[in-house]
RNA sequence: CGGGGUGUAGCGCAGUUGGUAGCGCGCGUGGUUUGGGACCAUGAGGUCGCAGGUUCGAUUCCUGUCGCCCCGACCA
């Protein structure tokens, strides 16, 4: 990728959030554009992670057993008078209806009534289960309040998997099984993420858990016990007798030395049992040749709540502890190397551009700071700007084939020739 | 929806005790620079969120309205 065609970068950070700097200077340096409340454009390079997320996503889950399929996000309202939620999501003004000569359609905030509509036809047997689908696509939800830019916003994209089994053992070992693919997740994009019980909530259901970030930017509170890595949302503590819940659902019997910490909310899994099935006639046909009900999981992870937390969790400071751009890990960044040449030096330019494109040629993700009106240490400062782990200098010290590729973070700085850096990148 | 804030150039902000606006960064052009956010010259860019009202005159005062941000109810 060119710089000069992206127009990203060339800022000078000003006045960051306090809260939310990551996202701030995304917003500042063009690679995320807001188009209202909750309503974000992305640039380039933080389209790349989260298509990056989507990857993990979908090679785990597969790993896993799971089958990607996609449902349409723009519904009939029919499927959800089915479901009986029509009316609740509307009257409370989560689900955007559009009206048309055609009838009402809704843009679905979830996708529980579309995966049934798509389940029955499928899973007619016994025979057929259990199975989980998933998807990834964009929800539409008309907060009462956005919040935090990328955190809460009116459409984002999110996994929704769903798993269908026989009997509440089977559906009891499909969430056991998602359980861990969503740890798995989590651990190969970076983040430290703990799962913890949850309230059911709208959902209904037996038991839930919700995977959570520790952070003091996110929205929800926990009790948690560090050492035997357990925890509860607040939330619980609401319910009647939830220290029976607590105990029958996940053997905690005593939380006196739970401490209270914030977290933020990347994940949520749910055994909703038959609830769903039995709204939805959702049935398949057993053993004995007679109808039953589908015991129903729920999974979900928000794909962008997690590009954003990630992001806020990459944020370096310059000297002066302010933020100023990020580091992305070298396994997860999109783009590996960034090359800034010394564009007053034709014989550099011409390095540059040769090394940009072999490494466009084997495929590896970098960046060409083409940019000629672009002072050498700004371009520098972009480099962190956009969160690109690696940087090589063309310029003065640059000798026949050494190239100098520096570590943004640490600064390191080692000498290497075309073909090292090539398979250097490539193990990433 | 309740409470608090805010709206002036692409971004970040001043300012006008009422006389139609500036700064820094960015952008165009010419030139000097170039290894950690350079400089000189010159230029473009704004119905001061929107609508009413008061006034000779409103971006400024008044009323209403809308957008955005933060705290609460909701949630990935």
């Amino acid at each position: 990728m060119k710089l000069s065609q992206t127009g990203m970068g060339s800022v000078k950070l000003n006045n960051i959030d306090e809260m939310y700097p990551g996202q701030s200077i995304l917003l500042q340096t063009g690679q995320l554009v807001q188009y209202g409340a909750g309503l974000f454009g992305y640039n380039t390079v933080p389209l790349l992670l989260r298509r990056k997320i989507e990857q993990i996503i979908v090679e785990t889950l597969n790993k896993y057993g799971c089958i990607e399929v996609l449902l349409p996000t723009l519904q009939p309202d029919t499927i959800w008078k089915n479901s009986g939620r029509y009316d609740q999501y509307v009257n409370d003004g989560t689900m955007l209806i559009t009206e048309s000569s055609k009838g009402t359609f809704c843009l679905a905030p979830t996708g529980e009534e579309a995966m049934l509509e798509f389940a029955r036809e499928k899973l007619k047997s016994y025979k057929n289960l259990p199975v989980t689908y998933y998807q990834i696509g964009e929800k539409f939800r008309n907060e009462i309040r956005t919040r935090g830019y990328l955190l809460r916003g009116k459409a984002f994209p999110m996994l929704d998997a769903y798993s269908f089994d026989v009997d509440a053992e089977g559906m009891a070992k499909s969430y056991e099984n998602v359980r861990n693919a969503f740890l798995e997740i989590f651990e190969k994009i970076g983040l430290d993420v703990i799962p913890i019980v949850a309230d059911n909530g709208a959902m209904g259901g037996k038991k839930s858990e919700e995977f959570m970030l520790i952070s003091d930017q996110g929205e929800d509170k926990i009790l948690y016990n560090e050492e035997k890595k357990i925890g509860l949302n607040t939330e619980i503590l609401e319910k009647e007798n939830y220290m029976e819940y607590l105990k029958e659902e996940y053997g905690i019997e005593d939380i006196s030395d739970f401490k209270e910490i914030r977290t933020m909310e990347l994940g949520h899994i749910f055994q909703l049992g038959t609830r769903y099935s039995e709204m939805m006639n959702g049935k398949y046909t057993d053993k004995e040749g007679k109808e039953s009900l589908y015991y129903m999981g729920c999974y979900g992870i928000g794909v962008s709540r997690t590009l954003a937390a990630l992001y806020e969790q990459c944020v370096i400071k310059d000297n002066k502890q302010n933020p100023c751009g990020f580091y992305l890990q070298e396994k997860i960044a999109p783009y590996k190397v960034q090359i800034v040449p010394k564009m007053d030096d034709e014989e550099k330019v011409k390095i540059a551009k040769d090394l940009y494109e072999t490494l466009q040629k084997e495929g590896i993700g970098v960046i060409l700071d083409d940019r000629d009106n672009v002072n050498i240490g700004a371009k520098i400062k972009d480099c962190k700007v956009l969160g690109t782990p690696n940087l090589i200098v063309i310029g003065d010290r640059t000798e026949g084939e050494n190239l100098e590729l520096e570590n943004t973070k640490t600064g390191e700085k080692i000498t290497v020739t075309k073909l090292e850096l090539i398979q250097k990148l490539r193990k990433n």
